[in-house]
DNA sequence: GATGAATGAGATTTCATTCAT
DNA sequence: AATGAATGAAATCTCATTCAT
């Protein structure tokens, strides 16, 4: 009876559900943000949200998988026109201290991923599915250590999977904090701050 | 069942109770878990929560408090007994590292301050507090970071205030990420690592 | 079970709703009457109801609303088709005692209306509405003493405003007694009566 | 184990108690009163109230029966210097416009009164008292009223019953439109209107 | 006799999900 | 395919009453 729609009108249509169901997270919070609040962000009606998504987590799972996509292709981008490991690194410290970066949607971003990994001992596939996001940032680091190693730039005795957790913990750490501090939060001073004393602790000379 | 009774026997039921609810809350978080979860781990009645709480995020906000103070407290005494600025931060920085510190209820602490971050923005009341912790806590790494530089022990043209920041971003991160690796999550090491980078990056000589 | 409807359809089920509501209201009052009571009447789920109403209180100020606007306008065309001030004043005595009136919704809506006197200093709001009902109501008889007043018919010295009221506090204060005798109330004498009194009072000759 | 207490203390305390009750009831309404309320007004502990009384209900009821008692004592006593039926009335008719009534305690009984009248339908018992409260009132008026006739004061075509029963009517509806007006409500001028009103209305002459 | 902490049934309200149209 | 009214389990909180001390 109804017309047979595109695939990509579809999947046009979920992404823009994802977009609004992740504006709606970040406002409130997986447990406090209603269908009904997506359904009136999105615009569309409450029986299309779930000929979408079987169920508000599948909407959540979905949309940590699509965040750590997009997140882990942005880095890998940024960096890829670099050539020294030191260089990469400088690249990924600085990445999120660029003001282009500021801006609500990847705040937004961050604040659910932070929630992912309250939400996570409560989900098996959540915890598994954090751990694997988790590996994944920090792989990319170690090997970029690993490669600074081999040639050179660091010293060798350095244990990259701890400096890349390190990091990362900041990193999260950091977003937490903003949480809290909204306005005045010295985030490219920070960021510079923690790039200088790792780069400064793995690197070769002095 | 009760008669006139004792104050502390009011205060230590408070307690225990607040214990129990830590536990609830760090298992599922302040959403997830439901005063019924907190009556049947405390073993009282409904009715008997409400008699010493007035509501759910009472229980909450007063858990709040009583984690910064204790959190606080003990790292004040732990350092207490250091003379240097820098025996202090290394002693700070060592601190969670210590197996000792490693039980559940102190991961259960620490679960719960991480959500309050979270759940900071849904409440003005939550916020200001959170707002009022992490200045505590900076300001008490603020103050040894001060006190170092007066005594020669550190640079001068080191912003106390970043560092502190930075330090306790990277450990609510580390707690956030410990929520999702458990068992084998590298503590010690990782203190120890980012415990040097820091006093590397701010001690005068070396 | 529904896709979209009709806006009548809902208007419907709302009054619908509204008059299950005050049956129970009326049977055992505003804090007795369970929502539970409302669900059972009306035959809706619990969610069904607050689907259209917002609150319990919600409902109750709807309906009396509600109930002042009706019993206005019942007023209002009653009395439309007389022209004398005398026939106007004499109409409104004996229209409670018209027997066509006295059926239960009838009656529910006065026992509803007293209660709302009874919660109004509990509700800022309620209050606000009851003086304006109580105005709107007074004004009613006071305008038509007026009249009379000007084309002769009533005494100039007398104060409408003190006519007015003492009728309704008559009328308000009959149907708190009707509600302990039920059966044999002499409704119909006790308007005539007091029709009589009251109009022999301001009527200019004997 | 305990000391046996003199009748005349647990009588005084009962009737402490039932004053505080009253003003709590009053302020706030049968339902809407809690225990709690009573026992902080008194001063006495929970234990203590449910050892005068078995429930809150019988507080209420116990409440009912001395207020109809009081207030018809009161009656009396002000009706009994009187001669000739006309005065009496008179008398009554001006009772509660008097000043010296218009204070707190007695503002609280009727508001505790009326109330009793809103919630006789759910209590055969309350229904059976307040019916009997009724008819001991308006046979207080209509005795007077047929004195009036024999002696030729009054019309001997005119229903007591229907006179005594406007008048509480009126009374009792005043009191209700009191709650909602509270301060400006001309109390004194509108029971004048009124009785001079019914007196016109029975009395033989002009 | 007095106390007030404890009880637990029951009230209001929320919201993910379903499904008739 | 889309709609959104309906559902009802579950959550928070209240409060009259009890009873160990």
């Amino acid at each position: 009876m109804a017309p047979k729609v595109s695939e990509e009108y579809k999947e046009q249509k979920r992404q823009e559900l994802l977009r609004n169901a992740m504006a709606c997270f970040a406002e409130k919070g997986y447990q406090a943000a209603t269908i009904d609040d997506i359904v009136a962000r999105s615009g569309m009606s409450k029986g299309a949200v779930y000929n979408y998504f079987s169920s508000k987590e599948e909407i959540y799972l979905t949309m940590l998988k699509q965040a750590t996509d997009r997140n882990f292709k942005m880095l890998k981008d940024e960096i890829g026109k670099h050539v020294s490991a030191g260089e990469k690194l400088e690249r990924i410290f600085n990445i999120y201290s660029d003001i282009s970066y500021i801006k609500q949607e990847w705040l937004d971003r961050h604040r659910v991923q932070i929630e992912f990994y309250m939400n996570a001992p409560r989900s098996e596939e959540l915890n598994e599915r954090m751990r694997e996001r988790g590996e994944i940032f920090r792989s990319f680091i170690v090997e970029i250590i690993e490669e600074g190693k081999l040639n050179g730039e660091f010293k060798e005795d350095i244990d990259g999977y701890l400096i890349a957790e390190a990091y990362w913990s900041f990193t999260d750490g950091m977003f937490l904090h903003l949480l809290v501090e909204k306005e005045k939060y010295p985030f490219k001073s920070l960021y510079q701050t923690v790039g200088a004393m790792i780069l400064n602790h793995i690197k070769k000379d002095y």
